[in-house]
DNA sequence: GAAGCGTGGTC
DNA sequence: TGACCAAGCTT
């Protein structure tokens, strides 16, 4: 249970001297050098389960490549999920384009200004709404990441879970019964400090601005919180790669357009027992009819959020097979013959970069390097 | 409420 | 290495 009985003293602490250290030590970012609803969607989008250093080339070239709300809309989506590429979670370039045409069609290019209008966009939930109208437009909401749940829990010494959706919904309530004037600030503030100063391991009390009324600090306690029920191990998968190559040529295809990577071009993959790299081949034969056998190249691990690959890459040369003109039976039957939930290519070296290639794939291409 | 959904960094 | 985590949203 969340305990926010704390004394207005406290409170005053909070809302004071949290807003006079920001202002002194906020750091420089891109998207704090404007107030531009835009520009501020876009790094939140980017910021959800992502840190500040690691989004913020992806931010710089993405406004580089779309600049206003209606370039993003009327990119193809292919290029939009290109500039996410390596980013991970791209589920959210395709509601960030989504959002884009529904803006350009539904409010005439120009971002919703409230919580309430933002949160029914693709993409835009709780916290991403309350950044964009109390940052961008000042209204005054909340918005809960897990700096501020973090950084609250402290403060108010709360075992409360923060995993827990009740303990979400408290805490929000209760920050927006003490938000000061400039909420966008506050709020910033309150995540720069999670950020900065109250981090997950290793808090930097003696620097941090609202030591003297954390609750958790007085207690001893700082070290046990936040309290968050342990995430389940992700479980291993055996996967079998084949990567097809002829001449400077490299064998795709696009992934089905649900569940893991959907809709990211990638090597052909199966889920092996064996182990052998006759699964990927008899995978390939739906294209290949005739192939010489693997030639394995190596291993990857590769951990995602819920699932780990172990993958063995195998590859197959078709500069050997008979191919009696210059048109590349294996080419044509590999263009001729998408599936009904996947595309395939043959995409020289050199195109690879048009390819949205999730990590996963990308660096197996380190494998194919070494082993020639 | 729980699970699915990427990647990189840290200790 | 493994475990944990990061400015969460969707189904």
């Amino acid at each position: 249970m969340l305990d926010t009985k704390i004394n207005h003293q406290l409170v005053e602490i909070l809302q004071t001297d949290l807003l006079k250290w920001f202002e002194k030590a906020k750091r420089d970012l891109p998207f704090r050098r404007t107030r531009d609803p835009y520009f501020i969607w876009i790094s939140e989008i980017m910021a959800q389960q992502t840190q500040i250093d690691t989004l913020i080339p992806f931010y710089n070239r993405f406004i580089d490549s779309f600049p206003t709300v209606f370039s993003l809309a009327l990119a193809p989506v292919d290029e939009v999920i290109k500039a996410w590429e390596g980013l991970g979670y791209y589920s959210r370039a395709r509601n960030l384009h989504q959002a884009a045409r529904i803006i350009v069609a539904d409010y005439d290019g120009l971002m919703p200004d409230n919580f309430a209008e933002l949160i029914k966009l693709p993409g835009i939930g709780p916290y991403t709404g309350g950044a964009i109208a109390s940052i961008a437009f000042n209204e005054p909401v909340s918005a809960v990441d897990g700096n501020v749940l973090r950084v609250i829990s402290r403060f108010c010494n709360s075992f409360a879970d923060i995993g827990d959706a009740k303990t979400k919904k408290q805490m929000t309530r209760w920050i927006e019964s003490i938000l000061p004037e400039a909420a966008g600030d506050f709020n910033e503030a309150l995540m720069e400090l999670g950020a900065l100063i109250c981090t997950p391991q290793s808090p930097k009390c003696l620097l941090c601005p609202i030591r003297s009324g954390c609750q958790s600090h007085t207690a001893g306690t700082t070290g046990q919180l936040p309290v968050k029920k342990k995430k389940t191990k992700q479980l291993t998968r055996k996967m079998e790669v084949g990567i097809v190559t002829q001449n400077d040529c490299l064998f795709f295809v696009r992934r089905p357009d649900a569940g893991l990577l959907s809709g990211m071009w990638s090597f052909p993959i199966v889920e092996t027992t064996v182990g052998n790299g006759q699964d990927i081949k008899k995978k390939l034969g739906e294209n290949f009819p005739e192939l010489n056998e693997p030639i394995f190249i190596g291993t990857s691990r590769h951990v995602f959020s819920h699932i780990i690959w172990e993958m063995s890459v195998y590859r197959f040369n078709l500069d050997s097979m008979v191919s009696e003109t210059a048109s590349h039976p294996y080419f044509i039957s590999a263009l001729g013959a998408p599936q009904s939930d996947h595309q395939t290519a043959f995409k020289a070296l050199p195109q690879i970069d048009d390819l949205a290639l999730p990590v996963a794939f990308s660096k197996l291409l380190a494998l194919l390097k070494n082993a020639d």
